[in-house]
DNA sequence: CCGTCATTCAATAGAATAATTGAATGACGG
DNA sequence: CCGTCATTCAATTATTCTATTGAATGACGG
């Protein structure tokens, strides 16, 4: 062992954090206590993984102080430290974005017959929202709706999306949102509503995204 | 090998990025890269590796789109692929600083004694320099200087500066900055210049933030 | 065309990480 | 106090990562 200086032992602390951050389970785990804070048993359901793995991941992320844990009860918690996280998730993944040319090939593959939908940004959305133009909805399960939304937003689960179509009103946009910028669910409700006639735009990013903004989040009681 | 949908099939490549940050050795190569190109040889020189390993961790970064190589002649020059991985590395570096009680310590351990020492902003120090009111040294070694400076900032590597202390004017306040926040050598510097009666401050960070923040940089001929 | 030199490749051994399984812990409810 | 249930721990195996060594590549200079 090397005698190490104060900065390779600094840099040594910070490697721990993005070796955290270097596990796509952990990345999809991040995204999901973006949306609220969860139980161990939660997270495996919505990862369709084993209790005992999602645990060992989630310490992982605790010990790279990226989660922080609270018992209640005879569940445990997690959630995310706070909002620098997110901006350490955002600035790999833009990295990712500019540098990679794999992901602008999974991006052309999957993404790219829906690339002519422009984006909704935040404030556009405000001001839409502001003048009754448009209805919004928030395509993420119920539960995730629960733990908080952009105020105003129905809630669309994604599965229910052709049958709360066919309700709509014809002649309104439309704006869907869900987890994040790279979650499919909304890029599939915009390209379903659109298939059936509808007005249709995804807001930029997610629910995480929208509250690190600093914008209001209704909870319902 | 499960059947992966889209987003997962991002995650991973996220996940690379992260991974690619994921240890000391390969965060100090961009700190050091953020200073300007280099050779394989001249970062396996500052880093005191050897050169085979060096090569294998820069191939690394480049499969992650940190760095990009250029090939001229004999030499094969790396340097970071944007500003876009600096931000990256100080989005980690703040998580790591507002959650890992090791950084706490370690920072309490190493630079508690000079922490009464609030750094220069670098609004501030523009603002000095325009009246003339200090002395700017920027003490990196001269190759890395060569490689851009702050205008006006004369170079005075780490080991010169006992020497230099003597001429310099012991009522003018003396600003030092070098690699970036977590580069001791300014609080060296500082240390060093106090210890003999000057008065002297760190600019917050180092120089690739303040290229970073697109303040102008000078570049000797 | 050949030697030199910077870099990369290939092969190895040792260390760390990941997923799985089953047992242990710790808190609640009766 | 006992059974139940969410979570964690411990042990195992397979995989991946790291550092080292020595050989291969590729470009320059004579």
């Amino acid at each position: 062992m090397s005698i190490r200086n104060p900065k390779q032992a600094l840099y040594e602390q910070f490697a721990i954090v993005a070796k955290a951050l270097g596990h796509p389970l952990r990345l999809e785990l991040i995204e999901h206590l973006a949306q609220g804070s969860r139980s161990v048993e939660a997270l495996a359901a919505k990862l369709g993984q084993p209790i005992a793995n999602i645990s060992q991941h989630l310490q992982a992320l605790r010990r790279a102080g990226i989660v922080s844990a609270e018992r209640d009860g005879k569940y445990v918690h997690y959630s995310l430290a706070d909002d620098s996280v997110l901006s350490a998730f955002a600035s790999v993944r833009s990295v990712a974005e500019r540098h990679l040319a794999e992901v602008d090939r999974i991006v052309r593959d999957c993404f790219d017959a829906r690339d002519d939908i422009q984006p909704v940004t935040r404030e556009e959305l405000q001001a839409l929202m502001r003048d009754g133009l448009v209805t919004l909805i928030d395509v993420r399960p119920a539960d995730e709706f629960a733990l908080g939304h952009v105020p105003g937003a129905i809630n669309v689960p994604l599965g229910e999306i052709k049958a709360w179509s066919h309700c709509a009103d014809p002649g309104r946009e439309i704006v869907a949102y869900c987890r994040g910028p790279w979650c499919v669910m909304s890029f599939e409700a915009v390209a379903a509503l659109r298939s059936v006639g509808h007005s249709a735009r995804r807001l930029e990013d997610g629910m995480p995204e929208w509250k690190a903004a600093g914008l209001p989040v209704e909870m319902p009681a």
